[in-house]
RNA sequence: GGGGAUGUAGCUCAGUGGGAGAGCGGCACCUUCGCAAGGUGUAGGCCGGGGGUUCAACUCCCCUCGUCUCCA
């Protein structure tokens, strides 16, 4: 059975038993900002287990996108070295909240394996808890496995919990035995987990039970489809083998010829999957978080093609090979091909970049250092700081015969771990105020259509507590039934405006959205006061919410245009939408230059002079795709969604508000476009009144100028440039004058005195800098048996004493004695030191005490 | 979120408190039928930004921004 077939067949056979079949999350948790990504099927419902969150259905089935890279059952540098680690895998299951238990979820799940995938009853094998003889009894009288494979384990295997706290409790595995010749881990294979949400435990570790178990099942897709297709290692499957023989043909080796390469081989396909993925999901390679753990997994990857000798930029190449087989799933893939791939191979070519320097930062140890031993601390640093791979330098070593202190190396990396983690905060979740909140009330956005509307007020709160009245000149939160208010989401700025009745006034500074149902109007009460219950009218600043309009629309179009202008591999990497500006991320290599942006924007604006009909329809997201509509990173879509279309122009799906038409933006200015990072770029842009509001004080800004220049606009470029020029040859030509003066100067102001037939020169200038100082003095020492001291009033007070090459004094330990009576110092080298004074009124002195020293 | 490294000429980088440098590249001239190459000369620098210490800061200290990297 193909592994799109055991997919839809799992979706189907829960579907007719009553589950609604939900799509496969982002990896990217968007309730649990904790976890960095999701690693096992139940994490998007974990909300709803914990009873936060309710659905309008109590069965659910999904087959889900997992990412694994740390925990207790996987550390990255495992993955490849098994048959059956991975890092991105799909995780079947079914789930019942509060809705069936143990009996129909061990019947469903016998069900599947044996009328649907058809394994032979005879080679199944099930686990329960030891103490779970209600499991027990399900296994042996209702479904009649004997006793003897009814295997009864401890808290180690089938116990489970969500956490420390909440809901936890026995769990039941089905293994099948594939045989004698396996040895016995791999013999009896745990094929499916079936976990009974039966308890609740709290702080204190008291487990009390739930009033309404629960079921958790998981079933990992890529190992029940090695099984089915005969496959001794998940990397055999058919949606993963085809990346091994790419790798193949890329490396010129053979698959299973030699383990270390088909280690290497299980690491690239496993890691192009994740890569891909990860990417089309938005999670670019960057050194933080989520980022950082994908630049991981793509550097590994690459490592372990430099080990098959592919020393090149290859993971790139694999992106086809994989979208390929799991387009079919995942249609969003092919969307985004041509950008993952870019972006892969750039990073690719980062990373040898780094691998080159990380060399040289080697051999340059090696060659200042004698003994044969790498010292602990080198390896951390070459690691911690110039990323050098563990593995490069152990193989370097080993090539030259030199040992490594390891032991060492991994103190300095458990302090670094503790250090870390005692600083580490976690983030935020989502108030637990707004979960509980977001259960009871729901607010329905009219804001598509209306300004206004009339409304009942749900639920106040203040200073994050629900209240049941607001008073005159309080600050809080607002949650109406129903509202006009957009809520900040997607980029786009909240809506603001006034909530009033007869007898309150409340004015809204921001709208914001905690939960996908709840809408928030932050603001103050200016009058009266308002209760729960009490009617009243929503109203929407218009003006601004028309502005915001504007830009949101401008906003499509600039993306659609930069596509239009470098392709596909441009991607929308961040947004804001206000009503003044629009600002807008996107993936790119390069600067724009000056032309792109100007033929940017006059594309923008000629859509805008089509005065194309804005086009707004709802579709199944599925759907929305095949259309070609965009779908932008880090949102997260329901199964409806918006689309927006701009003529035949943009076509992009989105939840914002928008003009009927593009003529309504009436103008598109860019004013700045910028770097934020790698690989992205940011445009600044204005629309509407703001652009053109811009452009008339551009304008007014260039009247004044050229009246200043007294030229005309088109040469006053030109004009400055020659300005620039200009000061720039008088500032030469006035430091050559200076150093002229300074030196006629000291013509008539030097003096000078002989004492032991030691010809000293000395003089104070009105103006000198340092180096006119030093030039003079240069050219007096050229005689030999000179000493000069010099000193200068402006632009600071300077002296300086310099010596003929030929005499011994040391002029830094000189200068600090003579500058004592003019209250300076100073220091230098040994033929010329300078300084610093206050007073040059005593310099005659200073030049008593020089005579007295030699 | 916590560390480390790094930022100097168009590029690659040296420069451990006291005169901003090298190589490559650019420009001009010479050599050549022409090109490559060579020779001679020359321009090009807020030493990332801000503050501080000092007589004096590219250099030391603090803050900040960008990039690289490790940990979480």
């Amino acid at each position: 059975m193909k592994t799109d077939e055991i997919r839809s067949n799992f979706l189907s056979f829960f579907e007719k038993k009553g589950h609604t079949i939900v799509k496969s999350a982002s990896i990217v948790p968007k309730s649990d900002p904790t976890l960095l990504f999701v690693n096992a099927g139940m994490v998007p419902f974990k909300n709803v287990f914990l009873g936060l969150e309710n659905l309008n259905f109590k069965r659910a089935t999904s087959c889900q996108k997992c990412l694994r890279v740390s925990g207790k059952h996987n550390d990255l540098e495992s993955v490849g070295r098994t048959t059956r680690h991975h890092t991105f895998f799909e995780m079947l299951g079914n789930f019942s909240f509060g809705d069936y238990f143990k009996k129909e979820a061990i019947s469903y799940a016998w069900e599947f394996v044996t009328d649907v995938l058809k394994l032979p009853k005879e080679k199944l094998y099930v686990s329960v808890h030891q103490k779970d003889d209600e499991a027990f009894d399900i296994w042996e009288n209702h479904i009649k496995i004997p006793e003897s494979k009814i295997w009864r384990l401890g808290d180690e295997d089938n116990f489970w919990q969500m956490g420390d706290t909440g809901p936890c409790g026995y769990s039941s595995e089905i293994y099948i035995d594939r045989g004698e010749k396996y040895s016995f881990d791999e013999r009896y294979l745990e094929i499916w987990n079936l976990v009974f949400m039966q308890f609740n435990k709290d702080e204190s570790g008291n487990i009390s039970l739930l009033a309404k178990p629960s079921i958790d099942t998981g079933m990992g897709l890529e190992r029940v489809a090695s099984i089915l297709q005969n496959k001794d290692s998940n990397f055999e499957i058919d949606i993963i083998m085809p990346t091994i023989n790419f790798v193949e043909e890329l490396s010129h080796k053979r698959y299973g010829q030699d383990e270390d390469i088909s280690i290497a081989m299980r690491v690239i396909a496993d890691h192009a999957r994740a890569c891909t993925f990860a990417i089309s999901e938005g999670v670019l390679p960057s050194n933080e978080g989520r980022g950082y753990v994908i630049r991981r997994i793509l550097r590994r990857a690459v490592r372990f093609g430099y080990k098959i000798d592919i020393k090149e930029e290859f993971l790139y190449k694999t992106v086809d090979v994989v979208v390929d087989i799991m387009k079919n799933a995942y249609p969003e893939l092919s969307l985004n091909k041509d950008f993952i791939k870019s972006l892969i191979k750039s990073e690719e070519k980062r990373f040898l970049d780094t691998l080159e320097n990380a060399t040289s930062l080697f051999e340059d140890y090696i060659k200042n250092v004698s003994s044969q031993n790498i010292s602990g601390e080198f390896i951390f640093k070459a690691y911690d700081t110039f990323g050098f791979p563990l593995d490069i330098l152990q193989e370097m070593a080993h090539e030259r015969k030199m040992s490594l202190d390891m032991d060492k190396f991994y103190k300095l990396l458990e302090k670094q771990k503790e250090d870390s983690k005692k600083h580490f905060k976690g983030s935020k979740a989502i108030d637990a105020v707004y979960l509980n909140l977001s259960d009871k009330a729901t607010s329905d956005f009219v804001g598509y259509v209306k300004t206004s509307e009339q409304a009942k007020v749900l639920y106040l709160l203040k200073d994050g507590n629900i209240v049941n009245e607001l008073k005159e000149g309080e600050e809080g939160e607002i949650i109406l039934d129903k509202t006009p208010f957009y809520p900040e989401k997607g980029g786009q700025i909240g809506d603001t405006g006034v909530i009033e009745n007869p007898k309150a006034l409340f004015v809204v500074n921001d709208t914001k959205s905690p939960t996908d149902n709840l809408i928030l109007h932050i603001g103050k009460l200016i009058r009266g006061t308002l209760k729960v219950n009490d009617e009243v009218i929503a109203f929407i600043d218009k003006e601004r919410r028309e502005d915001i309009k504007r830009h949101h629309t401008a906003t499509h179009l600039l993306h659609a245009g930069l596509r239009n202008m470098f392709g596909n591999s441009v991607r929308q990497a961040g947004s804001y939408v206000g009503d003044e500006f629009l600002r807008f991320d996107f993936t790119f290599y390069r600067a724009l230059t000056k032309d792109e942006i100007e033929a940017l924007e006059a594309v923008i604006n000629q859509e805008i002079m089509k005065n194309e009909e804005v086009f707004i329809e709802e579709l199944p997201y599925q759907e929305a795709i095949k259309t070609g509509a965009m779908a932008i990173f880090e949102e997260k879509y329901k199964d409806m969604v918006r689309v927006i279309s701009s003529g035949d122009f943009s076509k992009e799906l989105c939840g914002g508000t928008h003009v009927s038409r593009t003529g309504d933006i009436g103008y598109f200015k860019i004013l700045s476009e910028s770097s934020t990072g790698a690989g992205i770029r940011r445009i600044i842009a204005k629309a509407g009144k703001p652009a053109v509001r811009h452009a008339f004080e551009e304008s007014e800004l260039l009247k004044a100028i050229s009246q200043t220049l007294s030229v005309n606009s088109q040469d006053m470029l030109d004009k400055l440039q020659n300005i620039l020029e200009d000061l720039k040859e008088k500032d030469q030509e006035i430091n050559k004058l200076k150093s002229k003066i300074a030196k006629l100067e000291i013509d008539s102001k030097l003096q000078k005195d002989v004492v032991k037939d030691i010809n000293i020169y000395y003089g104070i200038l009105e103006e000198a800098t340092l180096e006119t100082l030093r030039d003079i003095a240069d050219s007096i020492r050229q005689k030999p048996k000179s000493i000069v001291f010099l000193a200068s009033k402006s632009p600071k007070t300077s002296i300086l004493l310099a010596k003929s090459k030929d005499l011994p004094y040391n002029m830094p330990s000189l200068i600090k004695e003579i500058a004592k009576p003019i209250k300076g110092s100073g220091g230098g080298r040994e033929d010329l030191a300078q300084g610093g004074a206050q007073d040059l009124s005593a310099f005659m002195s200073s030049i008593k005490v020089l005579k007295e020293s030699l």
